[in-house]
DNA sequence: ACCTCAGGTGTACGGCGTACACCTGAGGTC
DNA sequence: GACCTCAGGTGTACGCCGTACACCTGAGGT
């Protein structure tokens, strides 16, 4: 009885403690402040102890890693192979958007993690159980790459500033780089309204999922294979 | 007459030499042994005499994706927007796969560089000219992501090792993991031939292209729009 | 003879991951 | 109760990193 009084003796750690304080702190700090220092303190712990419970910083990113493909949903059963596969992607997305530097980290691991395993086992199931055969999921897969989990590299980055800073350096840019311009403003060719209008992030991945799952509907009807296309459109 | 004699007198640093000495470096060791101190030593000079050219390590890289991205070909002129886009993207694919670390680089950038600009700002032209609106472009343009730049995150990473060894590997995940094995092993339902197949990387990624290359051509050939899409098949 | 100033130097700081030896205390065994 | 074990927490230390800041040096201009 007396061993609960005094100095608040902390509950022990685990590994899934660690875990999800390291999420945790890579939610609120983001993932350039986690580090093995500032996770322990959060933990009132000293540095080394971590070392108990993961081998070391990649076997904590992995497991993070795991924490956050685990809380995707499982698939609707009952409808058809491509609305199972799109919503089960959306429920990817949104599980990775929760947590922004889960893409990052997750591209970066190299080697695949149980519930990452679990996952794509999964949607191979899922287009198996579509009619896909298994050298056209196969491709299928690959062809999805990290859109399977919801994201995708983007590479233009609106910069947000100001609209009338905006204005001027869209300007400036215009000499340069005509055509980016013209697809930040939206315009055909000449100088229309001046708003730079940003991207709706959701649609684009919506717009390459579906135009990729299309795609893969027309070849598993054409009866595609990779060592003989019956090609024609 | 005398001052070229005695200590043999580096010739004096410049932006250029300190990348490429950097992409060199990259290449040679790994992105991961790219430091400012390394990079340094391999230039016979001390580490902060590096920061009278670049401003800091991210402009570093920054600049070395510049060259890499600088090295990517021209469009091929006077061939239809398909293959011009094709062979543009297979030569930037060809550009980064000459530097292994670029991809990655690449990916961490969160501001474009004048290089990325002008590769981005062409390809858009070329789907200009193709008869493509600028909004239907702009969405291409997202669909295609990194893939523009000829490289897609792998996330299957054949693990390579002896081939019975590999075998037996598969034989064990293949209760908790069936559809991946079925993959690997390239069978339909049952153990067929005990060897694992490898992926090539190339014909995954033509593959992909093509599927969102003939995806966009439909699109544009039914006028698509994002306001209204006159959706039939 | 003097000034300027681009470019190279030297030192130092605070951060990182983690190897390694050590301690501590609860649980089991006789 | 005396002893052993050993999982889990500690403390110290090492070598690496990026880079701030004050300084020097020497060629070119006046």
């Amino acid at each position: 009885m007396a061993h609960q009084t005094g100095t608040p003796r902390r509950a022990p750690l685990s590994r899934a403690r660690v875990l999800s304080a390291a999420v945790a702190l890579a939610d609120d700090a983001g993932i350039d402040s986690l580090s093995m220092r500032k996770l322990s303190q959060d933990l009132g712990v000293v540095p080394m102890a971590l070392y108990k419970h993961v081998a070391n910083k990649e076997e904590l990113l992995d497991g993070m890693v795991d924490v956050i493909v685990g809380e995707i949903g499982p698939p609707d059963p009952g409808v058809d192979w491509k609305a199972a596969v799109r919503q089960r992607i959306l429920s990817a997305r949104r599980a990775l958007l929760r947590h922004p530097w889960a893409s990052r980290v997750l591209e970066t691991r190299t080697t695949p993690t149980p519930a990452v395993l679990d996952y794509q086992d999964s949607m191979i199931g899922m287009f198996r159980d579509g009619g896909f055969s298994v050298d056209l999921t196969h491709h299928v897969m690959h062809a999805l790459g990290s859109r399977m989990f919801g994201f995708t590299q983007e590479l233009f980055e609106a910069p947000s500033m100001e609209p009338h800073v905006q204005a001027a350096a869209l300007r400036q840019m215009s000499a340069r780089y005509p055509h980016i311009v013209a697809i930040a403003l939206r315009t055909d060719h000449d100088e229309g309204s001046v708003v730079g209008l940003g991207c709706d992030d959701q649609f684009e991945f919506e717009f390459a999922l579906d135009l990729l799952l299309d795609g893969f509907d027309r070849l598993r009807l054409r009866g595609w294979s990779s060592t003989a296309d019956l090609s024609d459109a």
